[in-house]
DNA sequence: TTTAGTGCAAACCTTTTGCATGGCT
DNA sequence: AGCCATGCAAAAGGTTTGCACTAAA
């Protein structure tokens, strides 16, 4: 049931792509729409094998950039060295990533994004994309 | 003149960080001194060899790697791939990256510092550390 | 003199790619 | 059938590290 919903629409992502729908990618995508953080290459390949253990890791990566480029999915490097994942189907929102759990949490915040509308106006520019990470610690208080 | 200045600003910030002043480390700081943009280590490295020849990859990385582990330098990865350095004796600011020409302009809001140190209150959190990229095009009206 | 820094080259790690085979459409 | 996708393994690109030697303190 969960299955089917899944996999339908990952059907839906991969056929929107332009890409053939074979068992891989299909196991690749319902990791994505599974997933309640963001992986990287490596979590989505383990994952996926889970489903499929056919899923090479050429396959992943090359699944994964090709969602990337066409727009379907987002790159992350929050830390720096890994990139990680995110359909790109979910709602707009920016991170707050504590550093000493290593969760990742998100928020929108309408104001932000209106003064940075402004501020790349008063440049002269349009903004084509963003990224905002707050890197925090619990208060303690 | 400029290069005794320079020279003895580097000076300070290697002993800052508790490293030993050496000519290869000198070098490196001075570029990082004059730099009016955002180099990553191989541009370092090239034109750290242009005021001495002998110095190798192996330390330029592992001093940008040092200072910016002390927090003299900050690192940046605003493509993806490759880090990019700046002095943190710089004043804070924000960057809005030309994604045609690839140039790297610096913007500071105060009103989006304390939305976002606002936003992080909500979730219970102080900021350590963020990041604010706008990517953009040039508006053409 | 002691201890940290250096260059060189090899190792690492994540990501990409060439190639022959396999499988959507 | 035709063309795209796959797995494997090798390559690439950036960064790190082991080691013997050199130099700052």
């Amino acid at each position: 049931m969960a299955g089917d919903f899944y996999s339908s629409e990952g059907d839906a992502v991969l056929r929107e792509a332009g890409l053939r729908v074979t068992r891989q990618r299909q196991a690749i995508v319902r990791v994505l729409f599974e997933a309640e953080d963001h992986p990287d290459a490596e979590q989505v390949l383990v994952r996926a094998r889970d489903k499929d253990a056919s899923v090479s890791q050429a396959t992943a990566y090359r699944t994964l950039g090709a969602l990337a480029d066409k727009g379907l999915l987002h790159r992350h490097m929050f830390d720096g060295g890994v990139t990680r994942f995110e359909l790109a189907t979910r709602p707009h929102h920016d991170h707050l990533i504590d550093v000493e759990s290593g969760e990742v949490m998100e928020f929108v915040s309408d104001e932000i994004e209106c003064l940075q509308r402004r501020i790349a106006a008063e440049y002269g520019y349009d903004i084509v994309a963003h990224r905002l990470e707050l890197y925090c610690k619990k208060r303690r208080s």
